[in-house]
DNA sequence: CATGAATGAGCATTCATTCAT
DNA sequence: GATGAATGAATGCTCATTCAT
């Protein structure tokens, strides 16, 4: 949305690149959708926000259908290119579990609004084949099982199928973001994703991989920060 | 029209109290909100539906949002009881978890499009203090921590954060039905239960409750039929 | 347009019956596309005239576009009886077709404004397979065809194909109306009817002329090659 | 387009003088207006199809309105340079008017579009004093009533007033091709002619009825009634 | 000169809500 | 009460025209 920095002053949409211009329109109509919801969200006011001409609007997007298809679209790139830089950081699979969720939870934290984004696609196309947040979905998907499946090999992860625990945590995120925005909640993405992490991982997890982990001993609670050093999971 | 008893099969509408013709109302404009959604659902259309004119509608219901709203929390009333009931089946408070997950996940089975609504509240009344939605939940919420507190004095339960275990598995829940909704699929409830319970228990059982029921072992994995025999879970 | 009798003053729209209404507002759409075409009738202007809401005009007709259309057609549809009603004022057959002449003169005399919407669906709406001028025309055709076969019959009119006759006289009608129109004259219809009928009926050579040239003789028809020998004319 | 040698192939309007490049335009928009209509045709388009900038357009006309006003007049010079060169073709007088006669119904045979715009004119800019095209036909109408004056003096045409031949014949072609245009008819212009000329010399009465009603005496008058004695005029 | 991005007035149409009957 | 005709504010989208480059 805003992290666009916003080079060059200049006189009213002069200088800005086809590329530009168009990415400074799905900035405000991300904000302005989030905001107002599709139907009430009036182009006249999307221009006046950008400083330019209706006309201008459609110059970029046969639609308003279409704007709001491509602010939502861009948003998921947004999520899965975060998700993807967070699997760079670490070697181990588990733990790269746990650094997903932690992004996945984070994005929406840093972008409450995204949120509304994607229930709004829903709410109003429904008729859309498979929303687009679906469609990304699914694209990882595999990923992830794969990984699980690994990780089961490897007598890391309880031999349960892998959709059960793609479908648990995928479940999980998507249901906590949605009450998160609902709540207007603001807990820090971190500790959510601790909870998450250790209400899931002490129970996907193998005995072998429980006990070599401390399990979850006596005086127990994965709760403090010790606490759960792997991962599994995907993402939407 | 007649509050008096009702005779005969009688005309359109004729002879129906109040109550009844509220209700009737009520599910035809549920039926009508998840079909088209808010914006779309003509009132000229639900007025046919129903067999009434327009008029009649704004005798009952003071506005169109005020009908989508009391639609909204007709349903979420609906949910309450149904897991009201579950919960009776048992005395065994962990089994009263499952139960409780079993009948949320059952309920929205049955009515696929009373997802829709609550998303659409969200959608589309954002400026509400808080949804519906959440005032429900909040008002069954403090239940579900004595119970889990409860569980976890008698040592069944690993001893963290009630909120935390709430938080998740409402969480977890809300996703689930948003995504089943989504994805248009049809899973049985009952499969979709036992793989969440079987995740979370695992997860969440103190070592103690955990050997009792033979835990996963060697070859274990809850993941069969043998099946979680206890719970924990507050609902939506 | 404006011979409909109004009746009572009566309230705002109240007490008219949808006929009623329905009619009023082909009059006032009548005068209106006519005065300023079919783009530059601007609904708001249509409904502000009959005092109404706009709303109320797509309450009779679904679109701008079949309102326009709808008028064409009440026009041609007086148009007709007004034809036929001419017909009735005489046995003769010859006389007849002098008392069409007439009529059709003068109704588009008294009418101006008809003559633009002939034109204006022709120019807007030439997607239509058939303008609905020339599908009223058509049904009618036959009748003054078989009129025409008749006199020929009888002697009095030279055998020339009929469809020569009701092309020519068609044709005449129509680019009079038409030049009227545009010329905005307001010649008498009766003076209009009298030259259109002495150069139809008698021809414009002289006898003399017309002797040299073979006359209508026995075989009739200047048809074939022989053809004309003179002329005159300018144009556009 | 260009009566000019067209040199060389050059590249998209370059190397092509104003004139050059002006008549370019109003061939295209010629087509256009005639395709689409006045204001479904759209500048965008025009400029496409010669491969302009919309800019451009406008350095040669200052609007829409004069871009249309233009084609329609360069229509018309057509039309009267195809007329006075049929007059070149004979030296008998009544043998120009049908050749004038052939060649205006000629000229609309071979460009059935051009007929298009006179409608549209018409239609869009009725508040203009005179149509274009009533302005071109004045200018040469004086020219045509000294022939028929030559002709009536010469006694090979009626003694009919100059104003009602002229006037018949100009209706006569112009609803000839519009009839023809809105038709969609394709019958050659030569028969069309024929019939035309054939009526209009000769006229419809066979010679009995003729005589009956007093022929073209001296006195002259066909009509009905105490006989014609006044009209006045051509067409279009 | 040529271009085409930007503009914004202008308009058809929808639909929640009212209220006379 | 019940009805549904009437209302008119509200809004997406088009396109002629301008003007900085």
């Amino acid at each position: 949305m805003s992290e666009t920095v916003e080079q060059r002053p200049e006189r009213r949409g002069v200088g800005r690149g086809l590329i530009e211009r168009r990415e400074d329109i799905l900035d405000a109509a991300t904000e302005l959708f989030a905001e107002d919801g599709y139907s009430d969200a009036v182009t006249q006011k999307l221009a006046e926000r950008l400083g330019v001409g209706k006309g201008t609007l459609y110059r970029h997007f046969p639609s308003k259908k279409d704007l709001f298809l491509a602010a939502v679209d861009r948003v998921l790139c947004r999520l899965r290119e975060r998700l993807d830089a967070s699997l760079l950081t670490t070697d181990d699979p588990l733990e790269g579990v746990a650094q997903a969720v932690r992004a996945y939870l984070g994005f929406f934290a840093e972008h409450p609004k995204f949120v509304e984004l994607l229930i709004l696609e829903r709410a109003l196309f429904k008729d859309r084949e498979k929303p687009t947040f679906l469609e990304h979905r699914e694209r990882n998907l595999w990923r992830w099982r794969e990984r699980y499946r690994s990780l089961i090999a490897d007598g890391r992860v309880r031999d349960v199928p892998v959709e059960r625990i793609t479908d648990v945590i995928g479940h999980l995120l998507y249901g906590t973001i949605f009450t998160n925005y609902f709540a207007g909640r603001n807990e820090p993405a971190e500790a959510q994703a601790r909870d998450i992490l250790d209400v899931v991982f002490l129970g996907i997890l193998s005995e072998p991989e429980r006990a070599a982990r401390g399990g979850d001993g006596p005086a127990g609670g994965a709760g403090g920060e010790p606490a759960p050093r792997g991962a599994c999971r995907d993402e939407s």
